[in-house]
DNA sequence: GGCATTACGCTACGGGTCGTAGCGAAAGCT
DNA sequence: AGCTTTCGCTACGACCCGTAGCGTAATGCC
């Protein structure tokens, strides 16, 4: 995950346990202490691992935070629900729930914050995070257009843009109601939010649910 | 700015000069330093003062930043461009112009992560950033209503929802391109995102100018 | 002018974390 | 067995934090 071994065919291998008591201790360290409360001594203490230990794979905080939380967006799925809207409601659900976790809230604005100075922590952050979300507007998307739902674009480049404008405006929604607003992105909330990316704010007040 | 005097009618006034001096160093170090490389020893010295008199300011690293940042936000206006469309591409320019300065990216999502936990710094947060923006929405859906380009929302409650929503779409989606994507926000990305923030998804795609 | 009061600059200090070095022991592979 | 790498442990210098103490400077009030 954090050090690519291409062939360390001799000596004692690392102890896949200790990296999973590491990341497990990371995340439990967050949600009591915080981002700025976590030290790298105690997570090796929790872990139950010198802290030396913890210096041979991870280059410092930063980079094992990103790891650490990264495995808590294992589990967006992507089902199909039937429509777009549904869809949509249903993955910023979960987005949501993630982001609701205190062990995500406190870091995962941090490394970015950090990453604004840091080339190879952002690599890390987009290659761990940020990816699998494109992955499911991509998926998404291609299941709209299929259904006739979105209006098809043939130029690969407008349709890289145009993903990316989508993804920027659905995750940069959640995040900013959850983390900056401090208000939670409840099913109403969601339901309002999926009604105005689809239909635009000139549409007519709601009523009903969303019909593309 | 800080600390609220109702009536210190006696003793030597404190130095406007040096909250000023304080608040440039601090955004100076942010560009050259970042957040985690920013110290309080260190901006002291760069303004001039001794490092005492910063922490009878200042509790600490958080609120010194967010009022250093905070003031990079005063010069967001809203003039009247004729349409919301215009209003919107405007606001959204000037808001990525200010996210594109190193001393807003290192340092604004520093401290809405460690917000998370802290609930004074929050508030704080609130009031010297997140009001400001949340009024230019105010005024701009106003002249919209007027213009007659939004539907109109009767129930106070529910355009106070509505006013939530679009401020976290906005500024959610300018702050996520610039600092997580990691990408610029110029005019082009801009006018596709005004184009789906009022029309939506489902509409056909660009051509020209957007008119509501 | 004199006095009380507050802000300021400076120095020094204990406490904590960082990241690394060095060592002996453990755990694999051939 | 023998080789190689990891692991736990201890210790260490370096740095920053946040505060205390002191003498001095700047204001308002009498």
């Amino acid at each position: 995950m954090q050090s690519r071994h291409p062939a360390s065919r001799t000596g004692r291998p690392r102890s896949a346990a200790a990296d999973a008591a590491i990341l497990a201790a990371t995340r439990d360290a967050l949600v009591e202490l915080g981002w700025s409360g976590l030290t790298l001594s105690d997570v090796a203490t929790r872990a139950g691992v010198a802290k030396t230990t913890l210096y041979r794979r991870w280059a410092g905080k930063h980079e094992l935070v990103v790891d650490a939380v990264a495995e808590l967006f294992d589990e967006l799925e992507l089902p199909d629900r039937g429509s777009l809207a549904a869809d949509i409601e249903g993955v910023v659900l979960q987005f949501a729930a993630i982001l609701a976790r205190p062990e995500a809230r406190s870091g995962l604005m941090a490394v970015v914050a950090e990453a604004t100075r840091d080339e190879p922590l952002r690599e890390r952050i987009r290659a761990s995070i940020v990816d699998r979300q494109i992955r499911l507007v991509l998926e998404g998307r291609a299941r709209a257009l299929r259904r006739g739902e979105l209006p098809p674009e043939p130029d690969p480049a407008e349709s890289s843009r145009t993903v990316d404008l989508i993804f920027d405006m659905v995750a940069g929604a959640v995040v900013h109601r959850t983390l900056v607003s401090g208000k939670p992105a409840d099913e109403a909330w969601v339901h309002s939010f999926t009604r105005v990316l689809l239909l635009g704010l000139a549409a007519q007040p709601d009523g009903g649910a969303v019909q593309a």
